[in-house]
DNA sequence: GTTTTTTTCGTGTACGTACACGAAATTAAT
DNA sequence: ATTAATTTCGTGTACGTACACGAAAAAAAC
């Protein structure tokens, strides 16, 4: 039995006495509280958890801002299934978790479900900084209010969040530039295909494209890297004619690397002009990439493990908040590989 | 509010009653079991797990019988970190893990831990059936106390296991089939290591060469694919001697695939046989196999998620046991391709 | 020394469920 | 119809902690 009662029996004193011992809710003479400190300290009690969650009137609750899935393909979808099942194991323990959400093409939508956010008064806040200039614009209001937040997905500086929990871009465009070298033939040309122009916010596909840059540096293998960027994604005639228009230029270019999850959009071009001869890397397992995984137009993937951040990132709260169990302030995920001979289990 | 007083109010009988039903404990009559039933689901009614743990006196506890790991470089390490992760995020909830170890070269010291775990009746019971034939002989009786048991890591027939938590061996030795093939030139022959004679209980292993030979065929690429047993690998000469001997007679050979965790004694050798031409594949990152891959003698690993198979077999009873949820039969884990680019954040 | 203020701490109830005990209701036996 | 046996169910207490309330003790003011 290890028991504030007995804890109490111990010190002469009464239950109620050591508990705000425990808690330093005052109201206790330093001498008592030392006494009571060093026989809890003898006899390594700790509070029981299950009696304390269940004591306690106080409900905690979560926040959770990320952009909005716009189909069960989006990549955001991920994040959101990791958050929910997190949710759900903890939802009994007293712990609610409320999604606000955002169209991350609109600024406007972010600023206002931040504000929906702060009205909820969450006791902690997981959220995607995709919007960057938004987020050092607004953050402060947590800071103010002593909400404590962890970040995913988007590693951003000078923010005083806890914690982030995401991958390191650049780790991950390095990686991909030694696959990307795996795959070709040598003296190939490469070309680096950015989906949208002036997107600020998108500093880790920055990071990516500065990563796979680096790996062919660092090795001096001496190939030709291009750029170009599409803006018009959806406009499958557009996609295949700056496709087509950049291949006629450059008819050695053997590989294409995309730094962002839209890796299928090119994919499905290039499996158009039936050109079986180059290799394609990407990132993010969406189902749309899986599908041209699968069907060997793209050559490899890599993961950032959305659902792990949306996961690891309310169990990290949820141990912040109950456990009081202070956390790293990077948690840097694994960098998956994913080929077609291993997405099965991913 | 949805408590068991709510649910024993809107039924006009009184807690003791719901409880009853709850716990299909029975002395309650039909009709009003069906009532209870009803208005249970009707208001989605679920016990609270937190009180229900307090107010209940049984002890649950989870034993696991796993080899001894005999280093912190041994790969049983990582299973056994794994569970005490996971049981210690469920010690306050009222469950204690016990932990049996067993010398996995010697089957007595398996059945002597067996038995032990026996005698501290477990609820559930987390085991790796590494020694396939001792463990047919004696899993029956778990089965016969209805003691439900989880398997990690070696995928064993004929067990009424609750799930099994690991990899497809055949479909990792198929990947690193794959991965041997992008980092080979054409036409090179490749070696495949086995270390221990006669280990009828390494189902895994075999499976790795089929899936591994399997990638080649599948994709008819020609390589010659030798074999090799090496038994003394301690013996560091011996093993020099028996790579040198092979690499003599096949001068091709510019590939190694060591389908077991031991890939660092090969990679070793190699160095010492100054042969930087060859590639080296294996399985599970051991520190030992860790630091071959980041310096580069070791060109890629494939993980099992040890760390996992403990931690997430632990989980699953532990949800098992508690909120009586049924798990999946087999749990496939996935297959991690780890690299020099990679590792560290692993 | 008495009264007032402040500090210190003990008591009691609540959290929601589990389960023992035994009372009430129902059914069976006579 | 009475008693006995059985079924059905209500009550009460326990699990260990949190916290409000207010009493007792100590300190301060007069």
């Amino acid at each position: 039995m290890n028991r504030i009662k007995d804890i109490a029996k111990k010190a002469n004193v009464s239950a109620g006495t050591v508990d705000r011992v425990i808690h330093n809710r005052g109201g206790v003479s330093e001498k008592t509280r030392v006494k009571i400190l060093k026989i809890i300290e003898e006899n390594n009690y700790t509070v029981n958890p299950i009696a304390s969650i269940l004591a306690s009137k106080k409900k905690f609750t979560i926040a959770t801002l990320l952009p909005r899935a716009t189909s069960n393909n989006d990549f955001w979808q991920s994040p959101k299934e990791g958050v929910i099942a997190s949710a759900d194991e903890i939802h009994s323990l007293g712990i609610d978790v409320l999604h606000f959400e955002f169209d991350q093409f609109r600024p406007e939508s972010y600023i206002e479900a931040f504000y929906k956010l702060l009205e909820s008064d969450p006791s902690a806040v997981l959220l995607a900084p995709v919007l960057h200039k938004e987020t050092i614009e607004i953050i402060h209001l947590l800071d103010q209010k002593k909400i404590p937040y962890v970040t995913i997905n988007a590693e951003t500086e000078g923010l005083n969040n806890l914690s982030y929990i995401g991958q390191n871009s650049y780790k991950g465009g390095y990686l991909a530039g030694k696959l990307m070298n795996w795959v070709l033939p040598p003296n190939a040309t490469i070309l680096i295909v950015e989906i949208r122009k002036n997107i600020d916010n998108h500093k880790a596909i920055t990071n990516r494209i500065k990563g796979f840059k680096a790996y062919f540096d660092e090795h001096k293998k001496k190939k030709s890297i291009q750029h170009i960027t599409i803006d018009q994604l959806d406009n499958e005639n557009f996609v295949n004619q700056s496709l087509a228009t950049f291949l006629e230029e450059y008819p050695q270019t053997k590989g294409i690397f995309v730094p962002s999850s839209k890796a299928h959009h090119i994919a499905k071009s290039i499996q158009i002009l039936k050109r079986k001869d180059i290799e394609i890397g990407g990132f993010d397992t969406t189902p749309q990439n899986i599908d041209f995984l699968k069907n060997e137009h793209i050559d490899f993937l890599i993961s950032q493990k959305p659902y792990q951040q949306g996961y690891e990132g309310i169990k990290l709260l949820f141990n912040y908040l109950i456990h009081k169990k202070e956390p790293l302030k990077n948690y840097f995920l694994p960098i998956e590989i994913v080929l077609k001979e291993n997405v099965d289990y991913h």
